[in-house]
DNA sequence: GCCTGTTCATAACCCTGCCCTATCACAGAA
DNA sequence: TTCTGTGATAGGGCAGGGTTATGAACAGGC
């Protein structure tokens, strides 16, 4: 005899509801012997007797019925809990916590945001945007459940699935559209300007000059695509964007853009997840939901 | 595996604080292997996983998370409801349903609450006036823990004690102060208030007067011993009341007390509980105070 | 790359707790 | 009294939940 169990609970609520042992012993699909062994230990539990008993019938005492007041509470509260796994019925449902890049979420987020509900309603999205060394140890230490960034990661606690690929495109200014478009050499030669430390897509962008990341010397940085955007249109440099940053940066600037040829940079945009989340296969879902909206903005 | 258990909680929640299932069992006081045996059944109980299992790190799901505060609040309530018995320390903790025949109440109950709520101040009192019969009724369904009545009441299934005898004195118009007391058998010639049908303390006097409760053609029937004295000082005719009543109620009224001798008629006031009432003993206790309460009226 | 230590899962065994049946004890009713 | 209904007690058996021993997966150091 060590502590209070759910037994004891359901046992005494019956007895409670039915004042009567064997109607109670029934109930709980026990017998009668069983029903008062318990009832007795539950006694010996508390220190106090709960119920009255008499040949004719059983009374509950005032603790007894303080007792099987609460006791009723908590019973209901513990069937409520064995529902909660039912009761997100949906493969994904309660809180999804998505990470995304910078150079990502503001183009993608948006839409995702409204198919993610649209498909799972039930889901409670929490989108955090931040660097991708961020991201995985947030993803490392579970503070997020995915995150969208650029592949590869390799990190070997991580599953990544590719969703969509996206070019670089060249951002001028407006006054250089008709001018022919540089190379990925004559590029290092001109006034690039790039997102500061950190970021993915900087590093990304200077792989695609072959610069070694220590020539930054030369370079401006800014903190947003939209921030660059804004200064190649002042006449400062030049810069690479993103495809999908396009429409939405480029509307206010006066700024040209050339595509790159003939063999375009581009990157991977992925999604990743640690290999241990129960919920893997559930997440291959949601990846293609990304993919469809990433599709769609095309 | 049938349904959740108290371990299931506490075992999850010590995973849940530990994030370690070794610590977690160390905590719980059994070994790793038990304790992941019992996370996993409850995992197969609520259908879906709770805790992320990686080498290095265990992590809660999203539903593991709900799951681990729910049952948190869930366990500290059975705590509390442990402690039940343990809080109500002193014997007579919590509520007393104490029922008083009309007769008693008003003249015995104020002082009575006084000293039961000086002595047991944990002591919830909860009292009840009306005719021994339905006082007998409500101990019989307990709806009542006990009560204060005239002896003997001879339900095999109550337990009596006696608190104190109380003699009945003859309450007349001030005018026949001078006049001789009447002895029984003259009693039986005047025009007696009594009160109505069902007070214990009627059926006394018409005891005293041998009268057969049939011959009430001639009298008049109050509902309360204040009533009747009210009567009395008006002139309509005599009444009985006990010792105890007089204080109060001859204060406001032009009658005269005369003690009815040699042999005056009296009776004995009690206490009475349901034998099986498991707190028997300590009612002899809450019998001592009334007891002393009533000889302090003296 | 291989070895080692950590950690959770699995396996095999065992014991205690719980339930069953049978029976007793007691109180009311006939 | 005897009979009936009710809760308590006794004794035995099954299984849930515990133990130790071991395996598998992975991280980190050499």
């Amino acid at each position: 005899m060590n502590r209070l169990s759910m037994k004891h609970l359901r046992y005494f609520e019956a007895l409670a509801q039915r004042r009567h042992f064997g109607r109670a012993a029934e109930d709980c699909a026990i017998s009668q012997p069983a029903l008062s062994v318990q009832i007795k230990e539950l006694e010996a539990l508390i220190g106090a007797p709960l119920v009255e008993r008499s040949a004719r019938r059983v009374h509950l005492t005032g603790l007894g019925e303080v007792f099987a007041e609460r006791a009723g509470e908590i019973l209901r509260s513990v069937d409520e809990l064995e529902e909660l796994g039912r009761a997100g019925s949906g493969p994904l449902a309660g809180r999804l916590r998505i990470g995304v890049i910078p150079t990502v979420a503001p183009y993608l987020l948006p839409d995702l945001i409204k198919a993610l509900a649209q498909a799972h309603p039930e889901l409670d999205l929490r989108p955090r945007e931040t660097v991708t060394q961020r991201l995985i140890e947030d993803l490392s230490e579970a503070r997020l459940d995915v995150a969208i960034v650029a592949l590869p990661i390799s990190e070997p606690f991580l599953h990544e699935v590719a969703l969509f690929d996206e070019e670089f495109v060249l951002v001028r200014p407006k006054e250089d559209a008709a001018k022919p478009v540089p190379s990925a050499d004559m590029l290092r030669t001109m006034r690039l300007l790039l997102l500061e430390e950190g970021h993915c897509f900087r590093d990304q962008a200077l792989s695609f000059c072959n610069m070694a990341p220590s020539l930054q010397g030369e370079l401006m940085e800014g903190s947003s695509l939209a921030t660059l955007v804004q200064m190649v249109g002042a006449g400062i440099g030049v810069t690479l964007i993103p495809e999908m940053a396009v429409a939405v940066e480029t509307r206010s600037a006066s700024v040209s853009i050339a595509h790159l040829g003939p063999e375009p940079p581009k990157r991977t945009i992925g999604m990743v997840w640690r290999r241990t989340n129960p919920l893997s296969d559930q997440l291959g879902g949601i990846a293609d939901i990304v993919r469809s909206v990433a599709m769609a903005r095309r």
